[in-house]
RNA sequence: GCGCCCGUAGCUCAGCUGGAUAGAGCAACUGGCUUCGAACCAGUAGGUCGGAGGUUCGAAUCCUUCCGGGCGCACCA
């Protein structure tokens, strides 16, 4: 709704200025006045059109105030300071069309297609990658058609790089340290599911295991460092034994890493692998699409001579007869072609630009709203399709910033400029733990790492916190905690209370920090439900539901009642008329509620275009904060006045309303009692 | 050496496209449960926004430079 205001606004000042100055201003800025006592927009457009008008500032505002009147739902303008223009609006209209839901929509045509988690399938997922699941699994529920909103059409995949060296080390492992047959592989895996055990933990400790191994003999070093090279080609060729045990392994932990997601509210559509990316030849048609367009090219000389190279974002032009020896290699001397060089051909895959490509879809999994495919050589029919996504999303550490940059920048050497201008790689810093929570976790670190910030985390070395573990820890401390404050809810009841207040922890802690901050991990801090954290806020939700439980008042009917009273007076609604007042009341208190809750539109469309859900969780925050403070200043169901009573209602009902929204976008659900 | 990111209260972080008195949480201190549940609320204390220049009516925010920290810069994947 506020932004429903801002919008009308900002229409009417270009109007304005159009007809009586005759120009245009690129950004009209709107802010918000520090108080409510000045109005609820404010506009310092007038500062900077003085030196365009040579007028002072105070003169133009002047002139604009009076044609900002008529605007609906303004009450009234004024001119502030030096010269900026406060709008105050009808307040007690707005409650009004508030408690209504009159929102703006937000969305848009195309199909957007994100990508997050990618986990490489051969151990535990680790607290680095929730960060990844939970940023990009949150950002899906911003953009995806909902009750509130048309959104766009959506797909969510998750990469999987399923024929990668990380795979065919714990192949080596398992082959060559335990000297296991695939039989003996199958019965591995049959084995941990009988005792309980997971076989993503159990390679955690392997992978490990073979990196050390590797590197611990000097003399074998040599030797040993080539079984993973033959491990390697033998995967990527396929139809041998160990291209069998690593996909046995590489299924049996993807399915793993499901688990583990959906314990978070985390969900896929697609599922690709890098195997079909290899053996449907997808970079076969990429490379002639790339050679034709002059992207591609064969070094004859330099450092990189019988390569086949790109040139990278930003480098020179150069003479003629000069060589470019810090071109990207696509294609190896030998003939393979590099990491980069495949996630090219994806990406055009992604764009629909891999012309006579697609995936094979196999039937993978099924959720209880919807299902989810898995790349395959010979797919299923009927099934649907992710390619030709008109935008894409990549949730990627910052890490890979550069890979990145490459595979935008063939793009537009291609010439796709509009697919260029249309990949948005969403970079965030990593996750890493306080030397303090490594030692409580036992692992060994020496003196300079003890004295640092915090320290990368490492599935090569086994070094972190894997998901499950610090989920289940959550879910421990969440239960404990309802147990006492719960005791006459049934068991089930509890537990299932308890495990909407862990992943509510849990999504809260990976969303509260921008994206750019690294997460210095540490037990204390993840581990709390007081303060700005997940329980904080479904803790406000709860209360806002008991009260309106208790009034035996449906959130509909409390919203509703409203629409026929007279709320002046409780509103403090003269504000909106002068500004005569110095000091706040408990009317303005509460209308300051309502405007806080008329934004959720502004803060989600400031939210996806800048694909930074912390805005929307410290919205969340900051809502869950104001209502507490509200339910402490104002006995709901002990007000006298019966009118009032019914606003304080529609109040409590908003705050539920939204509160729900807003948790609902972040992957949070409302638990019962907690 | 080159590129990207970070430096804001004791600690962990916000601060949107430059705008009115720089805000939260934690920790500390004070007060509040016979009240719609205290996973809460109110209050106190705490900051030369890394340093120095510059642009601007106006800078934590933009530019330059320096200092400190992190991450990337393979025919690895």
């Amino acid at each position: 709704m506020y932004r429903t205001l801002q919008q009308a606004i900002q229409a009417k000042v270009r109007e304005v200025l159009l007809k009586k100055y005759a120009i245009t201003v690129e950004r009209i800025a709107l802010e918000q006045p520090p108080s409510v006592l000045l109005g609820e927009i404010a506009l310092p457009i007038a500062f900077e059109l003085a030196k365009r008008l040579r007028k002072a500032p105070r003169a133009i505002a002047q002139e604009l105030a009076p044609e900002l009147a008529d605007v609906e739902g303004v009450a009234a303008v004024e001119i502030a300071g030096a010269g900026y223009i406060n709008v105050r609006f009808d307040r007690a209209a707005m409650v009004k069309r508030i408690a209504s839901d009159e929102h703006d929509d937000v969305g848009g045509d195309g199909f957007r297609l994100l990508e997050h988690t990618s986990i490489n399938p051969n151990k535990a997922a680790h607290i680095g990658h929730l960060r990844n699941a939970v940023l990009g699994d949150t950002f899906a529920r911003l953009i995806r058609k909902d009750a509130y909103k048309s959104g766009w059409s959506t797909g969510v995949q998750n990469y999987i790089d399923n024929t990668g060296v990380q795979v065919a080390d714990v192949v080596v492992g398992l082959v060559h340290l335990q000297s296991k047959s695939l039989a003996d592989v199958h019965g591995l895996l049959l084995e941990l599911a009988a005792s309980g055990q997971r076989i993503d933990y159990y390679l955690w400790d392997l992978y490990a295991r073979v990196s050390q191994w590797y590197d611990d003999d000097p003399d074998e070093k040599t030797y040993r460092r080539d079984l993973r090279l033959q491990a390697l080609h033998q995967i990527e060729a396929g139809g041998n034994e160990t291209a069998q045990i690593a996909d046995l392994l590489a299924t049996a932990v993807l399915g793993r890493h499901l688990e583990t997601m959906q314990r978070l509210n985390i969900e896929y559509d697609f599922l690709p692998r890098e195997s079909e990316i290899l053996h449907l030849h997808f970079w076969d048609a990429a490379r002639t699409v790339m050679i034709e367009r002059g992207v591609l090219y064969e070094e004859t000389r330099g450092k990189n001579k019988g390569c086949w190279v790109m040139r990278r974002p930003g480098a020179e032009t150069l003479a003629e007869g000069e060589t470019d020896d810090d071109a990207k290699v696509l294609v190896r001397s030998n003939g393979t072609v590099t990491y980069v060089g495949k996630d090219i051909a994806y990406h055009l895959w992604k764009f629909g630009l891999l012309p006579g490509k697609d995936f094979g879809y196999r039937l993978f999994r099924e959720y209880p709203t919807h299902s989810c495919w898995i790349s395959a050589e010979e797919g299923e029919d009927p099934h649907p399709s992710y390619g030709h996504a008109s935008a894409i999303y990549n949730f990627i550490d910052s890490r890979q910033n550069d890979p990145q940059a490459n595979v935008v920048e063939a793009l537009r050497g291609m010439g796709y400029t509009e697919a260029a201008d249309r990949y948005t790689h969403v970079s965030y810093a990593m996750v890493a733990l306080t030397p303090r929570c490594a030692l409580d976790l036992g692992y060994q670190i020496s003196e300079e790492d003890r004295n640092k910030a915090y320290l990368e985390v490492s599935g090569r070395k086994g070094f972190g916190v894997k998901a499950d573990d610090l989920l289940d820890k959550l879910i421990t401390a969440a239960k404990a905690e309802v147990d006492t404050r719960q005791p006459e809810l049934p068991e089930q009841e509890r537990l299932k209370s308890a495990t909407a207040i862990a992943v509510g922890a849990l999504r809260f802690f990976m969303l509260r920090f921008t994206r750019n901050t690294v997460i210095a991990f540490d037990f204390r801090d993840a581990l709390s439900f007081e303060g700005e954290t997940g329980p904080y806020v479904q803790y406000a939700a709860v209360r806002a539901s008991n009260i309106l439980r208790k009034s035996d008042t449906a959130e509909v009917d409390a919203l509703k009642a409203i629409a026929s009273l007279d709320l002046n007076r409780f509103l403090n609604n003269k504000a909106s008329e002068t500004a005569k007042q110095t000091e706040t009341g408990p009317e303005d208190a509460l209308w300051e509620f309502w405007l806080l809750a008329s934004r959720v539109t502004a803060v989600l469309d400031q939210a996806i275009h800048s694909a930074e859900p912390a805005i929307l969780s410290r919205y969340a925050f900051e809502l869950a904060q104001e209502f507490s403070n509200f339910y402490h200043s104002n006995h709901v169901l002990h007000e006298g006045n019966a009118e009032r009573k019914q606003l304080l209602l529609a109040t409590t009902a908003v705050a539920r309303r939204e509160l729900t929204r807003v948790l609902d976008w972040l992957g949070i659900d409302v638990p019962t009692a907690m």
